[in-house]
DNA sequence: ATGAGTGCAAAGTATTTGCATACCA
DNA sequence: TGGTATGCAAATACTTTGCACTCAT
C-alpha cells in the first residue's frame, strides 16, 4: 500500500460523488502533486481487483445497444463480458421508493445481474487460474 | 429513414447479443459495404433519441468509482450526469430468480435508477429546450 | 435548390501501456 | 538487490465531428 494508493482510496471513501479517473487524478494531485494519471488508473484497477472499491458503469467502458424496448433486465458475465437478457417481472415499487429516498424524478430503472455464464462456470471449474475482471 | 438507418435498426432488433458500435459496423457492412463507422454511431444516437433502441451501459462512457462497499443502489441524473447513492433495501429474491432464468452463477446485482435530480427538475421546469441524452 | 444524411478522415476523450527510474523489503 | 510501483509519454480504444458530396424532395 503505497502513499499514492492510500490517497486514492482515501479520497474515494470520503467522496460523496462517484468520481471518474480524471477527477480523482485532480483531487489526488492536491496531496501528491507529482502523481500521474497512469498511476491513478493503475491503482483504481488494483483496488477494485482487491475488492476495496467498486467500478460503476460495470463491464467495459464500451457502450452496447439494445433493440428490444420492453422492460427487461440484463445479466453480464464477469469473465467473458457477454450480456444477456433476463426476463423477470420488473421489480415493483422500486421507482417510487427511490423517488422518496432521493427526491429524483425517476423515469426508469435498470437491473444488472453479474456473475458467470454457464459456459464460463464450466471453464473455471477446470482451471482456476483466471480471475474475473471485476 | 435511410437504408443505413434501417439496416442498423434491423440488425439490432434481430440480434440476440447487445452489440457495440463497432460490432454493428461490421455487421452492417455485410449489407452495405460502403457504410462508415461515423454513420453507424450517428444513427445509433438518432435511433436512441427517437426511442427506437436503447443504450445500455447508460450514462457517459466514462467510468465512475465508488469507495463504499456495502450493497447500495445508484440514481443517475439524465441531465447533469451526477450519480448518487440510494439506500434501499436490496431487492430480495432477484438473484435467485435470475439464476433460474439464465443458468448464470449470479454473484451480485446492481440497480440503477434514472431520472432527473431535484436541481435539474427545477431547471427544466423553467426552460424546456434541453432534452436528456438517454 | 434545399435540407438531411453520408463517407471519409481527422479530432477528441478516456484509458492503458512501455520504459527507465525510484523505492522498499 | 529484486521486485513492485511510479512518472512520463506514447499508444490504444472508442466515439464524435468537420467537410464536401449525394440524394430525395
Amino acid at each position: 500500500m503505497t502513499a499514492q494508493r492510500r490517497v486514492i482510496l482515501d479520497l474515494l471513501r470520503k467522496q460523496e460523488t462517484h468520481p471518474t479517473g480524471d477527477e480523482l487524478y485532480r483531487l489526488a494531485r492536491r496531496r501528491l502533486p507529482r502523481i500521474s494519471l497512469g498511476t491513478v488508473y493503475r491503482n483504481l484497477e488494483l483496488l477494485s481487483e482487491a475488492g476495496l472499491i467498486r467500478k460503476l458503469a460495470l463491464g467495459r467502458t464500451q457502450r452496447r445497444f439494445d433493440g428490444k424496448l420492453d422492460q427487461h433486465y440484463h445479466a453480464r458475465c464477469l469473465r467473458c463480458g457477454r450480456v444477456e437478457d433476463v426476463s423477470l417481472h420488473p421489480v415493483s415499487g422500486l421507482e417510487r421508493a427511490a423517488r422518496r429516498a432521493t427526491g429524483y424524478r425517476i423515469t426508469g430503472h435498470h437491473v444488472e445481474l453479474v456473475g458467470l455464464c454457464p459456459e464460463c462456470v464450466r471453464e473455471t471449474g477446470r482451471k482456476r487460474e483466471e480471475t474475473p475482471e471485476a
